[in-house]
DNA sequence: ATACGTGCAAAGTATTTGCAAACGG
DNA sequence: CCGTTTGCAAATACTTTGCACGTAT
């Protein structure tokens, strides 16, 4: 429940000059904004919240921000299947959700479950595939349900 | 284990028929192709290989049938991450499976794990988001891993 | 015969890349 | 100062759409 609001973006930026990289706006504003979203978001979204904010940062910059930042492992690339990629923040500590997609409207909820977790965690280890994991469940929406009867 | 090789091309063209559609070269191709494979391809292998097979299908009728096929729930749109959309065959029994992707070389494996269905299926009623699941393992896959010690 | 299905080509998006200028260490 | 990072614009990749013709029913 406590999710702490600021550890991230200092922890991925310090990962990164860690790595070897330097610190650039583009960076710290990629960065910055991801830290204050709660759940995904796609690179055209990210960049529309930034100049919303006041940053001139390039689309392409965001991009590979993003791509710097899935090859250090400090975000997650969530794939729903409406062909747009999106990414979150990574957080460090034990926080980890998985996604619930709504059929009507494409709305992207999280949820958690710990059992799921430790099945996930039992099949990969059966499989040798122990880096990562997805689970994307699709239905509809709280507001969807009610009308969609047929 | 058993995996019935003919049967899912006639009960897709009879269900689009039932559906009041008629059944084009290219319908009847792009279902022959879907059959013949085990796991999930893109709309664009899926139309070479119908080129490679003698077909003279047209890229824009693979992904049309792909989407009416989809739209009656013929087949299952996979998305590993890669932002290429993937289709295969769902199979009317019992069969269903998700997937492997190693990180190293994008090669997509299929696997099969009867408990995580059934902490999948109670997770998804727990939520009400029942209508369907997808879940992706990321790793190194048998040929990779070997290879990936640094 | 008539409307649906198809192929081609053009259009539309999301994403990547080339390059010169700005900037961090 | 030198090499990385950035923004812009052009290029690329995948997917969708417009339109004339073919074809199933």
């Amino acid at each position: 429940m406590a999710r702490q609001a600021t550890g991230w973006a200092e922890h991925a930026l310090a990962a990164l000059r860690a790595a070897g990289y330097r610190s650039g706006g583009a960076r710290r504003a990629v960065v910055g904004g991801l830290d204050r979203l709660e759940c995904c978001v796609s690179a055209q979204e990210l960049h529309e919240r930034l100049r919303a904010s006041g940053k001139r940062v390039g689309i392409a910059s965001v991009y590979r921000v993003l791509d710097v930042l899935a090859g250090e492992a400090l975000v997650t690339r969530v794939d729903v299947g409406d062909g747009v990629a999106r990414y979150e923040a990574a957080r460090p500590d034990g926080e980890h959700h998985h996604h619930l997609v709504c059929g009507d409207c494409g709305k992207v909820e999280a949820f958690e479950d710990e059992a799921l977790e430790r099945e996930l965690a039992r099949v990969a280890g059966r499989l040798g595939y122990a880096d990562a994991h997805e689970v994307v469940l699709r239905g509809a929406c709280a507001s969807c349900r009610p009308a969609r009867p047929s």
